[in-house]
DNA sequence: CTTTGTGCAAATACTTTGCACGTAG
DNA sequence: CTACGTGCAAAGTATTTGCACAAAG
């Protein structure tokens, strides 16, 4: 695990211990791809780590965003979500399933790029994000027109 | 109550019914300028209406994001809290209190514009949010620096 | 009239906390 | 060693649901 070592190091300057529990949240939250909540992390981590806790989860990610390691991402009417990625970035909800991924675009994100959405008055960080249906969503909607409309006309 | 009417035409076109508990809920919506939870809006409104329940304004809330009367600001690690605003507009979150207010630009609101955030694939709406401290945290953490400092040096 | 919405209370889901033990530094 | 973190269970919050009554169309 030796590509978790800049972030321990932040762990570490900011005063907190290493321990195993959050070696262990901060990889996976690095190598998951899709924004999981604190009860996703803890089921699982529990496979592989049966006596770790959800409460542990909790508090390692509120440690973690407090110094930065993570993101609290704002996913509207649900349950909290967390990205290991920090870098700016735009996400993409599907307002069908829920389901959060980072965002497609033809060119450059707009939110990688300071330019598109300068910070107004006093703001330290943005989030730029989208809404719309995910690719399955997409897919199985375009199916399901298919077939009303072949049964209806 | 004039005002609401286009917005009680939505809700009559996507087939739901006028009630009075929507109308008031509606209306606190589109006049308050807090962003407020579930929660705020009952207490408010219980005021002048004692008999509503908890349980009505989180079935409004419901009906009314579905249809997109009201938005869901998505405020990382907090409870739901809503915007009767619906049209494009950035949201400034106040990282030391929680406080949410509409982002204020010296030019103009990014998320109105278009151009400066195209929308990607498939997506058919977009947010720009913002993330700092609001005018009082920002005047009492200048405060106690002042203080701090004049107690140190 | 009939269907949908409301209010209440109870259930469920999500998150935090207190405390005794374990472990990193 | 000593302070901080963990696991567990229990407590808080937040949100949703079931059902009988009320109101809208």
């Amino acid at each position: 695990m030796k590509h978790l070592e800049p972030y321990l190091e932040q762990l570490k300057k900011a005063g907190y211990k290493l321990t195993h529990q959050r070696l262990v949240i901060l990889d996976y939250l690095l190598k998951s791809r899709d924004h999981p909540s604190a009860d996703m992390i803890y089921e699982d981590l529990r496979r592989h780590y049966p006596t770790i806790s959800l409460a542990t989860v909790y508090n390692t990610l509120e440690v973690f965003s407090r110094i930065g390691l993570v993101v609290d991402v704002g996913a509207p009417g649900e349950r909290r979500r967390f990205d290991g990625i920090t870098s700016p970035h735009s996400h993409h909800f599907c307002q069908q399933c829920g389901r959060i991924e980072d965002a497609e675009f033809s060119g450059q994100d707009p939110a990688a790029s300071p330019a598109a959405a300068p910070l107004p008055l006093h703001a330290t960080r943005c989030r730029l994000d989208y809404f719309g249906l995910c690719a399955q969503c997409r897919a199985a909607s375009a199916a399901s027109t298919l077939t009303q409309t072949s049964h209806q006309s």
